[in-house]
DNA sequence: CCCTGATTCGC
DNA sequence: GCGAATCAGG
């Protein structure tokens, strides 16, 4: 496979909207991750500029990275402001809040066999956003019975515990987290609506 | 261990 | 120019 304009676009694209080089690459098909890293740099866009935040969902491992440059870099571009073209018209990745100081991530997430399931959508009002994303997750979902999770499969409970088809989602995990991507979005939703219940 | 991007260097 | 191997980090 070769870097046809089309696929040098798809991965502009992609690459701009914040995707990770594993997924552009597993959406082009016949490269790998480091061919779409290698691209990305040779094609000089390497720093995905942000202005307005973090808007890296499914990816933002290291960022950090001023690292040592051995040599002198040639990257030039001094008269170039670039109008960082953010459009990102996507709804998708937008499910996370900055202004969290609540130190509520603490979720020991053990899940031990019973009741005490913290989360679990019920008279809740979460973003509609994040629990499209979780209905259409659950689609895919591996449907793992308790013994089958794993520290890296997602603990999302699905259904009722007293039900026969109780499962987990058991997708890939986000990170440390106890739950996968769509399930992180629901589950640690830094209080944004509903923020006053009665009283 | 999973993942991320960054760099190097032979091709 | 390309990308696997390697590196460095979360």
């Amino acid at each position: 496979m070769s870097w046809n304009d089309e696929r040098v676009e798809l991965l502009k694209k992609m690459w701009g909207e914040g995707q990770s080089a594993s997924q552009i690459a597993k959406e082009l098909g016949g490269v790998t991750r480091n061919a779409v890293i290698g691209k990305v740099h040779r094609l000089g866009l390497s720093n995905r500029n942000g202005s307005g935040g973090t808007a890296t969902t499914a990816g933002a491992a290291s960022d950090t990275k001023a690292k040592a440059a051995p040599e002198a870099k040639t990257k030039a571009k001094p008269t170039a402001p670039k109008p960082a073209p953010k459009p990102a018209p996507k709804p998708e990745a937008a499910v996370e809040a900055p202004p969290a100081p609540a130190p509520v991530s603490r979720i020991k997430a053990i899940i031990p066999a019973g009741q005490p399931l913290p989360p679990q959508p019920s008279a809740n009002e979460i973003d509609p956003a994040a629990l499209a994303k979780v209905s259409e997750v659950e689609k895919k979902a591996k449907r793992l019975t308790l013994m089958e999770l794993t520290e890296r499969t997602c603990k999302w409970p699905v259904g009722d515990p007293a039900t026969p088809d109780f499962w987990f989602c058991g997708l890939p995990v986000q990170s440390g987290k106890p739950y996968c991507e769509a399930h992180v979005g629901v589950a640690f939703q830094p209080m944004s609506s509903r923020r006053d219940r009665k009283r």
